[in-house]
RNA sequence: GGUCUCUUAGCUCAGCUGGAUAGAGCAUCAGAUUUCUAAUCUGACGGUCGCAGGUUCGAAUCCUGCAGAGAUCACCA
């Protein structure tokens, strides 16, 4: 339940008892900061004129009425304007009993707010990065907190599987390959098209090159090397379906995939239905014609149709090239259309990094004018991008980190640290590795999720990821430890109750941690209304720390007082349901033992 | 140049719709294990919240200006 919700109600017809008229957003109820004593705070400022009062004076009035009119208020106390109320702790013990009997904070059941989240989108021409990996991690997460709180969820990606770059990796690899094949090599399909990417790249570089030293300019030499000229022939070749380029395309697209396949399960992100922009690249065309026909677009002397933002503080746009193919904007606009009548969505959320603000701004726009209110519910999930010690990744510079390369480094770092702690004594190589695995790939996600998705953040391959802290591991060790607790007393024969029963007071530590589980579902909403997995894993890290003390402090199989241990095994056992579903919106297993 | 975003401890980050003495982790230093997992816990050190104004009883938070960093303004996607 939301007690501040609650609290707030009850001071506010407190207050309107003894002020009369009095608005409801100047009742302001808040947690009472861990320095004072209480568990709710009312800020009594905004009714001093009301009050005719001094702040004290008017906190202790108001505190009379609340703690008489309301019957969970037991005790309060005033500091200065605040009014610090401290709720009975029966009131903890019946909240704890009925989160329990609840038990699953809505999970499992489909809203009826249709959304559709779009993320990862990948070009199939090269192997997934830290870009990529942070894109992933964001869409999945957003996904499942929306879906958590209460929202139908259709994940999609739009594959970039066609166009020019494409097809330099196809070049490449008529040229340079001897017919390599993932199979062939060993390599990962998707490293092995990136090869090839590479070595286009290598070979138009060269030709640029011996052009200049020829004499000619190099704004010419780009457009006259050879490999260029092929690999845009190229590209006209697929646009006429010669099937020549048309099985290379497929039979390369293919190795990507097997390739994109495996990265994705690793990381552990799925898909409702993938779109292919070699499928959906023409749409669009008929929202041209339309905006003509309504005259919110007009055409140029060269056939190419604009449209005119300059009123609306941005520029003008291309819409649709002079000869009549249509650009990335005509393609959104049109799969954005199509999405619409297919989906219905209540919400479209794009999981793209914020090099593209103005684009989505600009599709937004050109959709509303265009007269589709819905554009009002298309969300632009902007991200920061990821950031190395020395700057920004380039491949130029092969300073990229590759997605693969780093998950299994994440997992070998794991392991290694697992097994010097001594961690996996006893167990065999498939259970070693899948604890391994849990707790690098944790640590990478929550490494990543925690920052604020709008901000750039620094990745240090050396020294950011960490298992002892704020980090996944942290989490998942609370989790862990708690397991093997109820493990232990079930060897023992003690017998774990869901809930609590009337002979359960609350220890101060124990009415934290009721607190906190029951704020997951308020934490819940307010993830899924900013779309940040970073608020999930922040109260993670609160949770996880707060049952660390508690732990420290407190005994469980070891505490002789049946009662008193039943409790405190039922508050274990629900934090553990807890961290565990909380960690899952960011995507993060939990390992049983580690 | 226009538009947008960011700037909080040595480093990485929290601080949401304005509220009390600005919080964590890492790093540094000092402690805690006969006992349920020490990947833990306790403490110390560390701040001109980029700068300057403004609104307010009250500003890291809202507004304006300035500085620094980044993105974007393609007949690329």
């Amino acid at each position: 339940m939301n007690i501040e919700k609650h609290i707030s109600s009850c001071a506010h017809e407190a207050l309107r008892s003894l002020y009369g008229d009095v608005a409801a957003e100047a009742v302001q109820v808040q947690k009472t900061r861990k320095e004072f004593d209480g568990d709710y705070t009312l800020v009594v400022f905004p009714f001093l004129k009301q009050s005719r009062k001094s702040p004290e004076l008017t906190a202790e009035e108001v505190g009379r009425k609340i703690c008489e009119m309301c019957p969970e208020v037991e005790s309060f106390n005033v500091v200065k304007g605040f009014l610090n109320m401290s709720l009975a702790t029966s009131f903890w013990r019946e909240l704890f009993c009925g989160l329990v009997l609840d038990g699953g904070f809505g999970f499992g059941h489909k809203g009826e707010d249709r959304v559709m989240v779009e993320y990862s989108s990948p070009n199939t021409n090269k192997p997934l990065h830290l870009g990529h990996v942070r894109n992933n991690l964001l869409g999945y997460s957003v996904s499942r907190i929306l879906e958590a709180a209460g929202g139908n969820v259709f994940k999609v990606n739009l594959v970039n599987d066609r166009g020019v770059h494409i097809c330099k990796s196809m070049l490449a690899w008529q040229l340079f390959s001897d017919g390599e094949t993932p199979q062939s090599s060993g390599m990962k399909g998707d490293h092995l098209v990136g090869k090839y990417y590479v070595a286009f790249d290598a070979e138009y570089k060269k030709q640029v090159k011996e052009l200049t030293s020829g004499g000619m300019s190099e704004e010419e030499a780009k457009k006259e090397a050879p490999v260029m000229k092929q690999a845009q022939e190229m590209l006209r070749r697929w646009e006429a379906k010669d099937p020549e380029v048309y099985a290379l395309w497929e039979r390369m697209n293919g190795w990507v995939y097997e390739g994109f396949d495996k990265t994705y399960a690793d990381m552990g992100v799925s898909f409702d239905k993938i779109y292919y922009e070699s499928q959906t690249y023409l749409l669009g065309k008929e929202l041209v014609e339309e905006g003509l026909a309504k005259g919110v677009f007009y055409r140029r002397d060269d056939n190419s149709v604009w449209i005119d933002l300059t009123s609306d503080g941005l520029d003008e746009k291309l819409l649709l090239r002079g000869d009549g193919t249509s650009v990335y904007m005509t393609q959104d606009m049109g799969t954005a259309l199509s999405r619409h009548d297919e989906f219905g969505f209540d919400k479209m959320i794009y999981v793209v990094g914020n090099e593209q603000n103005y684009h989505f701004q600009v599709l937004k726009l050109i959709l509303k004018k265009l007269g589709y209110d819905w554009a009002d519910n298309i969300y632009h999930l902007s991200y920061g991008m990821v950031e190395l010690p020395n700057g920004k990744m380039k491949s130029r510079e092969g300073t990229v980190v590759d997605a693969d390369d780093l998950i299994a480094e994440m997992v070998s770092t794991a392991y290694d640290m697992s097994k010097q702690m001594g961690k996996l004594d006893g167990y065999s190589d498939d259970e070693a590795m899948e604890i391994a695995r849990k707790v690098g790939m944790g640590a990478l996600k929550y490494f990543i999720l925690k920052v604020d998705p709008k901000k750039t953040m620094l990745f240090n391959p050396q020294e950011s990821i960490d298992f002892n802290g704020n980090t996944g591991p942290f989490i998942q060790y609370t989790y862990a430890r708690i397991r093997s607790v109820l493990r232990k007393a079930e060897g023992m024969g003690i017998e774990v109750p869901a809930g609590v029963d009337g002979s359960f007071v609350p220890a101060p530590k124990e009415v934290e941690l009721i607190k906190l589980i029951n704020d997951f579902e308020n934490v819940v909403r307010d993830a899924a209304a900013a779309m940040s997995p970073s608020v999930v894993a922040a109260y993670c890290y609160d949770l996880a720390k707060e049952f660390n003390q508690y732990y420290h402090d407190f005994s469980f199989i070891r505490e002789d007082d049946p009662a008193v241990r039943a409790s405190r095994l039922a508050i274990a056992s629900f934090t553990s349901v807890v961290l565990d579903r909380a960690l899952s919106l960011l995507g993060i297993e939990v390992p049983e033992r580690m």
